[in-house]
DNA sequence: ATACATGCAAATAGTTTGCAAGAAG
DNA sequence: CTTCTTGCAAACTATTTGCATGTAT
């Protein structure tokens, strides 16, 4: 438990985004200036391991860290690439209906235009 | 229209396993020993945006291609690596029904462990 | 004390790109 | 001919890792 770790915890609770890696390493540095890309992907990691983050991958762009760990999936909006949570109900039921054995995870990340993007475009 | 192109085209819709670009290069190499990966590459993409494969993402693996251009999704066994289709029926409805618009596209990968692999491990 | 975490820099993987030479229509 | 494509090598992005030093317990 070095400060550090407490720092990139703290900024990942205190968001309403969710934030990549790099952004997670800007905001630290406004506290700890000599902090080390390094040092924020090994705590994420290890956050990660533990239970304490979950990572959203999503393609053709850097991962990001979602302080929500219940099942959920993901909106992305192609135009301003910022995630939402959605939780899709009984999809588990759903796949498990295809008969479908020894599933280990699902991914889903739906992609759309979020509707302030979509105001700003008319 | 050049022969690499055709020779791209051809190892894929002759392949019944999703490839990845490096395989296919591989497997273009034993036809055109001097074929570059930015070749496989250019190619690849060039299909893609024409409709004719379709480009399987996967986090923390390369890309595979696929010539089933139909709408499906896709299993991906955690021990080999080997991906196989999988249809979920009335998908889109179920996503519309949680009243998201503005929809692009989605992507659904589900991860298990596939019978070959199973039962190898008994 | 001593085990673990850090900062830094270099390495990695997968993919893309600039460019001069070559092939296609 | 002239446009598009190739082969080659270098660049790129996101992330990981080796190592000597520093910090926590």
């Amino acid at each position: 438990m070095t400060k550090q770790r407490r720092l990139i915890y703290s900024i990942i609770t205190n968001s309403k985004e969710h934030l990549s890696a790099e952004e997670i390493y800007e905001s630290a540095k406004r506290e700890m200036p000599n902090i080390a890309i390094g040092t924020i992907y090994r705590n994420l990691n290890l956050m990660v391991r533990d239970g304490e983050i979950r990572k959203v991958e999503i393609h053709n762009a850097p991962d990001r860290f979602d302080k929500n760990i219940n099942n959920h999936d993901h909106l992305i909006c192609d135009e301003c690439g910022k995630l939402k949570d959605i939780v899709i109900k009984d999809f588990d039921k759903i796949i498990e209906e295809h008969s479908v054995d020894n599933i280990t995870s699902y991914d889903l990340n739906i992609h759309y235009v979020c509707p302030e993007c979509n105001t700003k475009q008319e």
